[in-house]
DNA sequence: CTGTTAGCGCGTTCAT
DNA sequence: ATGAACGCGCTAACAG
């Protein structure tokens, strides 16, 4: 028996105990591979010396296994952070996570050339948003599972929400109130960067963004009730915040009477709710001189007078079923969740 | 060399190239220990085949580290990632955590009774709020290096903010304004779980919760106003959520004029938003029928008219701080950060 | 500059 | 029901 050790481990308990290594480790592991007094006993002397079970490290050495999941978001964490949708997804993830006994690891996916070594800790992968290069999504081991969410990898479980189907649905609703000079305000949706004004040449070509088909959606609606998508004036958001959006909204609604559009259709609430906030600085009446839709549904767009009308996906189911896929309760597909159509008083 | 490897490893490469294990590793974490040309052809075999570097779970366990931090939330991780403050705080831990290397680990601090295994994997831990218990505190290994935030442990450093100051200095402002009869709403603030209208028997005992000290300032203002604090009515709210705080708000709005409060002082934005939310509802008019100040500034009650009257705290330089101690970085002290105080509408 | 060797702490098989 | 021995994949110390 070592005289003193720094660390208290397996092996010194055993040796402590006068029992073997295998024994300790079954007192913790298995528990039907040994008499009740002796597992006991062993448990016993383990938490008074203050050993707090086998150590994570060479357990999952060992085993293979971590029971932590990875969570790689598409922006940096401190955007995803404060970012409602994106939290109410996480808290989805962690709940199911939590209740199977595994941990959240949170992985930055913009900001960094490569992914942190101690990525190959996890145990699986849930991508989150579409990354900027793929590069990052190939420093992943390639062996364990991967579930993608609100856009596709090759051969790889997905979980998606009807975008277009829901885009469609309230800009048809919301051009059924008759709008004169009905404007987009998209969601970063060009090749580079551009946060003001653009032109349907400067669009990223057709991929499977949820914010291009969300457009699709809108162009759909504008089509059918009779007017030209191209003539639509669009704008782009680089991102999804109040700061950036600001200054785009105000251009917007600094326009002169005639120009300023009558409805804006927006890609987020959060785009919505800036558009409301300065609206509201300026005198405008909503929805009287200004009709306003968003998308995600988050409870701040509902908390608040007037109401916002949106598009609410359950961002937190997402998380729940992706969560359930990594850990495979649910079948590795993929799912598309149905959304709902929220009329509040933004746009009755 | 083996036939056929499920799994490439360092070792299984370095066989490959007919070099040493030791090369194959200097490779990657110590490029001045080899030629460079040898290098080069090392690093282009690994990618030929796929390998992404050493694993993280051998290397954590030779190395001893993980560069994997751990976060440990008092609330449930659902809870806390749909709190603004919370997660402006881990938005603030991952910035500063993601520029040195280094990877978030969340464990939640409700509802489970033993942290996960996987907990023992962390190089340290960032404690955010008062634990329910301490039995998951003395589960986490003694060794490694702890960071406590808003609450104190024996003997670690912690991150905190003046909250006796601020709480006095909103509520002299707010009483200087003139208030007939001001209420307080606390935040978990009786010894058992109670949602509703409490007295002072009730309260927890004097400790150092950032909530009590928050009361303190609150009754230190009101004594120094000349209004005795135990003459002013307080309601307690478990949880810092609307749908939690919505009944008892409702109650306090529907008084009867005459015992209806026409100040609330709150100890949370969250709350003084559920508060101005459910009395525009009611037709009452901020800030003539009823003053509001908060606590914390988050973004949702300055971007909306009228502007919540509050205490800013920096939630996320808070997280950068808490990260910086852990990481080594700043020194591992008790620190208090200052707040300032922001004059909105709610409360002029 | 490169190779050899000895564990890091543990789980598991195969003995008894 | 229990123990001895092996190796998971890697890095650090040392030898050449």
């Amino acid at each position: 028996m070592p005289a003193q050790q720094r660390r208290i481990t397996l092996k010194y308990l055993a040796a402590k105990l006068g029992v073997s290594t295998a024994t300790v480790s079954n007192a913790f592991n298995r528990p039907d591979q040994l008499s009740p007094k002796l597992r006991d006993s062993i448990l016993a002397e383990a938490k008074r010396l203050g050993y707090n079970g086998p150590d994570a490290k060479a357990r999952s050495l060992r085993t293979g296994r971590s029971c932590i999941i990875a969570v790689v978001l598409a922006e940096t964490l401190t955007y995803s952070l404060n970012d409602a949708v994106a939290s109410e997804f996480l808290s989805g993830v962690a709940e199911v996570l939590d209740a199977h006994g595994h941990t959240l690891l949170l992985l930055p996916g913009r900001g960094r050339t490569q992914s942190p070594g101690s990525a190959s800790m996890a145990d699986g992968f849930i991508v989150y948003g579409l990354m900027p290069t793929t590069t990052l999504l190939d420093g992943l081991p390639q062996q364990c599972p991967r579930v993608a969410v609100d856009f596709d990898i090759d051969g790889c479980a997905a979980v998606h929400v009807d975008n277009q189907p829901a885009s469609y649905a309230i800009a048809r609703h919301a051009l059924a109130g008759g709008a004169k000079r009905p404007g987009i305000v998209n969601l970063r949706l060009t090749e580079q960067p551009c946060n003001g004004r653009i032109t349907h040449q400067t669009l990223l070509p057709e991929k499977h963004t949820i914010t291009r088909s969300r457009l699709a959606g809108f162009h759909q609606a504008l089509h059918d009730h009779g007017i030209d998508p191209k003539g639509v004036p669009m704008w782009n958001i680089e991102e999804n915040t109040f700061d950036v959006s600001a200054p785009v909204i105000e251009d917007i609604l600094d326009l002169p009477a005639g120009e300023r559009p009558d409805l804006l259709l927006c890609m987020s609430d959060r785009i919505a709710l800036t558009a409301l906030t300065l609206a509201e600085q300026r005198g405008l009446r909503i929805p009287e001189d200004l009709r306003l839709t968003g998308f995600d549904g988050i409870r701040e767009g509902q908390y608040r007078a007037p109401r916002l009308t949106t598009v609410r996906q359950d961002s937190a189911e997402k998380g729940r079923l992706a969560a359930s896929m990594i850990l495979g309760i649910a079948p590795r597909q993929r799912q598309v969740l149905t959304t709902e159509l929220l009329l509040g008083d933004s746009c009755p």
